[in-house]
RNA sequence: GCGCCUGUAGCUCAAUUGGAUAGAGCAACGGAUUUCUAAUCCGUAGGUUACAGGUUCGAUUCCUGUCAGGCGCACCA
């Protein structure tokens, strides 16, 4: 209907004015609360052809009627107000019960998101949580909006780290040990516990490399499956995934050779360079040491080069904010390698600082001092991290009271989405609704706060696909909220089910598409969708 | 010193990407249920959008400067 819409109103301007705008340019349409949609387009032409935006507006209402049959009005500056018939939001509504509403078809393109991507050096945290929880909700509403789309997970087991992580575990267990625990190694709780069982399995071993290497394997075996539990708890899961060990066996010399080959890198005190600084990055970088060994960026530019190679369309990485000055140097690897068009987008998930009570509590992994995802798991409901997370703008730090969290916990907003769906859930029980006696076909509302729901309903495929180009996934948990209080108002204020049947059907109509939407917007965050919900049971 | 992110109600955050009266939750206060779930609804109070300029029909949003906080600036990963 919008889409019908825009095109008319374009159309009529190229006939009144000649002007042909480029509608994608700026927001030109808009849900409002003072029609059903707002367009601001005689300002844009009151600027090219130096005329009132009123008068502009004005005359461009009239010939909307005239032409197309469009009710509008027309306000203060000069903003049109548009009125669609009734019938248009029952017949979306139809299309929400019959249809995967606002499902895009499959659009040939396939998209990588690649996310938490943390060291198997420790367990999972917050941080990696927001990401996780990010990725999950940004790659199925990729998928709703016709993308083909893979989801990836970056395992760096190849580094100095995992040597430290052996060496720390070793240390505790060997009897012949250096009297100084390793410079950079790890100190957290579990680097014991895991000790304790390599001792098990393996017995008393002595402080030898190879020992060391031993312990690096059984360490990171341990973490890897621990962080995969501890991911399960939020039903986070990918497609792949992919380790550094991997790629730096099967890709490094074919991604080196190709840099080479187009003159890409050079030689400077021994050292090889990559001139990243030809794609726009400040300096160029070192990706082989002058010890003969590589940085952790050529893996890396490897990595990237493995998901080219296998024909994505469209790479996202959501990383931390301590890689934000990695961005540039990845960004001009990745032209240098594509071959077509390959977008690639990084999104920065922002820290997330964790409070007791309003005291900021200090982590550090190394120090060993965090809360795990799975304390967190077991003290705080699943659905209220996830609905709070997800309500956060990604480009926000923001702060995590448990405390409060657990509190507050009966007052969260997802419950008062979740509470709208078993609502209605019951009311339909009641009713013994047969979806068949749905009523899709009436041409007029009897009652006005009837149709500004269903008009809400109809904003819900334009804030997935917002959300899809933008990123800003904080929109759907907002637009559901929304939703719920209108449902939870409508809820208060009017008997639905009485004894006149018609017009009960058509409240049931419209309220059960409601209920639809809440059940695909919860379902692309992943919350749980409840039948029933009493507060005294819980 | 340079770069990125941020600064909105007492607290935690939104604001349709430059739109119309800056909105929610929590906390405070007052009200609503003989009715399909009160995890709900209605009302009151709370704001110079850090500060100062600029751009224009219109700025929380864009530009410049200042202040404050976080994070980066390796032949570490």
């Amino acid at each position: 209907m919008i889409d019908k819409f825009v095109k008319d109103l374009n159309e009529l301007v190229k006939q009144i004015f000649s002007i042909e705008i480029d509608l994608k340019d700026y927001r030109m349409v808009s849900f409002t609360e003072h029609g059903d949609v707002s367009t601001n387009i005689s300002f844009e032409l009151a600027k090219k052809l130096k005329k009132n935006p009123y008068e502009i507006a004005e005359g461009l209402s009239k010939n909307l009627f005239k032409e197309y049959g469009y009710n509008s009005y027309v306000t203060k500056p000069g903003f049109i107000n548009i009125f669609f018939p009734d019938k248009v939001f029952v017949e979306e509504c139809k299309k929400i019960v019959k249809t995967f509403y606002g499902k895009k078809d499959f659009n040939k393109k396939k998209v990588n998101i690649e996310f938490i991507s943390a060291n198997p050096t420790g367990p999972l945290v917050l941080v990696n949580l927001r990401a996780g929880i990010a990725g999950m909700m940004l790659a199925k509403v990729m998928e709703y909006s016709g993308f083909y789309v893979e989801k990836e997970n970056y395992i760096n087991d190849a580094g100095n780290q995992i040597y430290n992580l052996g060496a720390s575990v070793l240390y505790h267990i060997s009897s012949e040990k250096p009297e100084k625990f390793p410079e950079n190694g790890y100190k957290g709780w579990y680097i014991k516990e895991i000790a304790k069982m390599f001792e098990k399995t393996f017995g008393n071993l002595n402080y030898t490399q190879k020992n060391i290497k031993k312990a690096s394997e059984f360490a990171k075996e341990y973490i890897l499956n621990w962080q995969k539990k501890s991911l399960k708890n939020f039903s986070i899961d990918f497609n792949n995934w992919v380790f550094e060990s991997d790629i730096k066996e099967k890709y490094l010399d074919e991604t080196l050779k190709i840099l080479t080959d187009k003159n890409l890198t050079y030689l400077q005190d021994k050292a090889l360079y990559l001139k990243t600084t030809t794609m726009g990055d400040d300096k160029d970088r070192v990706i082989i040491k002058s010890n003969g060994e590589h940085t952790y960026f050529l893996p890396d530019i490897a990595y990237h080069y493995f998901k080219i190679k296998r024909g994505f369309d469209k790479l996202i990485d959501i990383l931390g904010p301590d890689h934000h000055g990695y961005i540039p140097r990845l960004t001009a690897s990745i032209k240098m390698l594509k071959k077509d068009d390959v977008d690639f987008d990084v999104i920065i998930a922002q820290l997330v600082t964790i409070l007791k009570n309003g005291q900021k509590y200090e982590m550090s992994k190394r120090t060993g001092e965090f809360i795990t995802l799975d304390e967190l798991s077991e003290e705080i409901d699943p659905d209220v991290l996830k609905f709070t997370i997800l309500s956060r703008k990604l480009s926000q730090p923001f702060n995590f009271d448990i405390e409060k969290a657990k509190e507050e916990s009966m007052e969260n907003p997802v419950y008062y989405v979740q509470y709208s769906y078993a609502r209605l859930s019951s009311l339909f029980d009641k009713f013994n609704l047969n979806k068949n006696e749905l009523n899709f076909s009436f041409e007029k509302f009897e009652n006005k706060d009837l149709r500004n729901i269903a008009k809400k309903l109809f904003e819900f495929p334009y804030i997935v696909y917002n959300v899809a180009s933008s990123y800003e996934i904080q929109k759907i948990p907002n637009y559901l909220v929304e939703l719920s209080s209108l449902i939870h108002q409508f809820y208060y204020n009017y008997r639905i089910i009485d004894d006149d049947r018609d017009e009960t059907i058509k409240r049931i109509t419209i309220l059960y598409a409601a209920r639809e939407i809440i059940k695909n917007g919860l379902s692309l965050m992943g919350i749980t969708l409840k039948e029933r919900m009493f507060k005294n049971e819980v």
